[in-house]
DNA sequence: CCGTGTGAAGTGGTTCACAGCA
DNA sequence: TGCTGTGAACCACTTCACACGG
């Protein structure tokens, strides 16, 4: 009955996964300068981390580089694209359009390609069928039809946090499987539609412990500051 | 690094001082509507954590419960609010006032109190001195100048990439010890200054990896024709 | 009794260090 | 020789389970 392991190997770490979409970038902006190979140590600087996470990150997706000689770039951006599922499309539909809305809209697009965004909604009745970024505004009650209809497979909360809740349901109820919320709250979503927040206020308060723990080991110990080493450990955000 | 124990207990972890802002935030709302007390399976439940976890956060910050009974909401608003440093306030930079610059110069005035943002920057002539959420735009060349004046000691960048570096270091000289990169670029800067990002193209891809992962599972297994049905039991990665 | 608080066990992710191959 | 790929040690966070106190 172990059978919860079910058919091994596929499992990268989460953690990883989040580096592998930084990598992707960095191996993309080197393959426009014309870049033929990096080595784990010059990529892995550029992305911010040491470099045995890096080839260790770069193993889970199999082996792809060359030993005393490194990785060749396109095979890389081509394998991680390939594990970070970007062959497909995902359509994405925002959700409230505010400053945010209008910012995650017309995100050159979105992201690189492979996120067209397919839908916009808010229930401001002025807003109703202008074009944003290209795409005309619908109203929120349309949003279970809308997302069905053109195959959403993302949707972007951007409203404001009372109505957040009631949009998710929404989207679950359209067959969205992903959700990014922006949204101050805590979504309740069935367990099988996977939902990811970024959170303004929480990224603050996190960065005001660090300011204030500052403060109190400085008199704890340590008159002459200027701290330890090396490791810039830019924390992608996570849960 | 070599992590000398410091000087003891200081040390709550990174991912429980996340999930204490969240809490703080869900208290807040309890509190304003009058609740009194709270049990760690109340809490946790409104926070979509497990109550376990929950009580093990709390007991980094110390011991305010009462056994058989719960927590005094006001009492723990007090205490996370300490913790998080949010009795003083720390004054916020904006840099790149578009679209996302926007939803951050306005989102209420930064969340809840404690975040008072008080310096906007741009490069484009025609926003120069213009009030954004009441605040006058300047020249980001004024950065160091400007924020040193006004003490601010969080930034926030929102700019294209290619502007980022130059802003971070404009910012770092300012005397800016916390930085919040919105922009998709891994920035480099002294280690005496905390930075973290947030980055959309990094979130949708982690959410189109999830999706990618859960259509190999699928053929994987379930050999029963197809029909939607719900998920295949899910592995729950957060939260 | 009931919920908090916490050592101890478990899990997942990171770092080390070196074997293996171009 | 040099750099990749990876088992194994290490460390951080989570979960368990139960003692403790109101």
């Amino acid at each position: 009955m172990p059978a919860v392991d079910e058919h091994r190997a596929r499992t990268i770490p989460e953690a990883a996964v989040a580096r592998l979409a930084v990598y992707l970038r960095v191996l993309s902006s080197m393959a426009e300068q014309g870049a033929g190979t990096v080595s784990s140590e010059e990529l892995s600087t550029a992305a911010g981390v040491n470099s045995a996470k890096l080839r260790k990150d770069l193993s889970y997706i199999g082996s792809y580089g060359t030993r005393g000689v490194g990785y060749e770039v396109d095979v890389l951006v081509g394998q991680i694209e390939r594990i970070l599922g970007l062959t497909r499309k995902h359509s994405v539909a925002v959700v409230g359009i505010g400053n945010l809305g209008h910012a995650l809209a017309n995100y050159g697009g979105f992201p690189g390609r492979g996120f067209p965004v397919a839908a916009l909604f808010d229930v401001d009745e002025d807003l109703m069928g202008v074009p944003v970024g290209g795409i005309p505004v619908s109203h929120i009650d349309e949003i279970p039809l809308v997302c069905a209809e053109r195959g959403v497979s993302i949707g972007v909360i951007a409203t404001p946090p009372a109505a957040a809740q009631a949009v998710c349901d929404r989207l679950v109820s359209g067959g969205v499987e992903c959700i990014l919320n922006f949204a101050p709250v805590v979504l309740q979503a069935p367990d099988h539609v996977e939902v990811r927040k970024v959170d303004l206020a929480v990224e603050l308060q996190i960065l005001s412990f660090q300011l204030a723990r500052r403060v109190d080991d400085a008199d704890g110990a340590e008159p002459t500051g200027n701290g330890e080493v090396e490791g810039v450990d830019q924390v992608v955000i996570g849960r």
